[in-house]
DNA sequence: GGTGCAGTTTCCGTTAAAGTCAACGACTTA
DNA sequence: TAAGTCGTTGACTTTAACGGAAACTGCACC
């Protein structure tokens, strides 16, 4: 129970490339739950604070998703890991069957809509990229006209 | 030149799901090139401004850009254009291979930046969907488990 | 041609989200 | 103990729009 390494704001903020300001923000607005604090009231994040918190940047980066849609994710979440610590005590099984189906719903719904955007990204992409095709083909038939000319003048 | 159907502002923005005031506001910020007019002042949007848009409008929902960043991609793909134009025109050879080169750059580029952010979120997608593996085979054990007890309470 | 009305124009002002800044005291740690 | 962090609070900023006023346009109907 000690042997975790607890880091400060600055630290946390730099490792994820935010502002410690941000972070409290974060915690202000309850998309973070509150760490742990020293005697003196500075801010202790363990390991699973920061994992949860690279979660929510990476989906606000990659994703762009607001803080808002974040919000819910995360919560839905926090209830996974709820229903999951209740599931293992909960001597009644069709409790803990109900419990384990939400927290699956929540995950496929999760997975779900990152294949939607992947499909979507990589449509994209091929458009772009036949594009480039095309230009590129274009390009490899006027170097060849241009090399055709050099070896003429130099004959 | 006259087949092109032209498209009013609000039409537009019911296509792609933006408001008038958006479509506006885009072209006030130098994202969206000013469309041609009717004789009153009436914004005509033509297929290609359309095209153009729907662009910006992915970029923006699918990767989260914001406006500064799209508005250099959109740049970038003006400049592109230019080339093209440029390059039809220019008697030059080198001067076409130029062109060409330096649009493909912008062009591949940009599939770079598209297929970063699949891989990255390919990533995100994989972390959530062994997630849901694991919670759905402890699912299944409880069921079967359940099913069990219900068999055994009937005989 | 006149009238009505929805859609549009520009010109403001306002808003919501997501932070950022500043001040100043309290805490940690070298 | 001095230097560097951190805490809180309240005001400020930026981004991406939204809303409304007042006037103008396009088009359909009489």
């Amino acid at each position: 129970m000690s042997d975790e390494r607890y880091l400060q704001i600055g630290e946390v903020a730099e490792q994820l490339k935010l502002t410690p300001r941000t972070l409290r923000y974060y915690e202000e607005i309850g998309l973070l739950e509150p760490p742990s604090r020293m005697e003196g009231g500075f801010r202790l994040y363990s390991a699973a604070d920061i994992n949860r918190l690279e979660n929510i940047v990476q989906l606000k980066r990659l994703l762009g998703f607001s803080l808002a849609e974040i919000k819910q994710v995360v919560e839905a979440m926090e209830s996974l890991k709820l229903l999951r610590q209740e599931s293992r005590q909960a001597g009644d099984l069709e409790t803990k069957r109900d419990s384990l189906r939400m927290g699956l719903e929540i995950l496929e719904q999760q997975v779900e809509v990152l294949d939607g955007r992947l499909g979507q990204i990589a449509e994209l992409r091929d458009r772009y990229h036949e594009r480039s095709l095309r230009v590129r083909e274009r390009l490899e038939q006027i170097e060849a006209e241009l090399l055709a000319v050099t070896v003429n003048t130099s004959s």
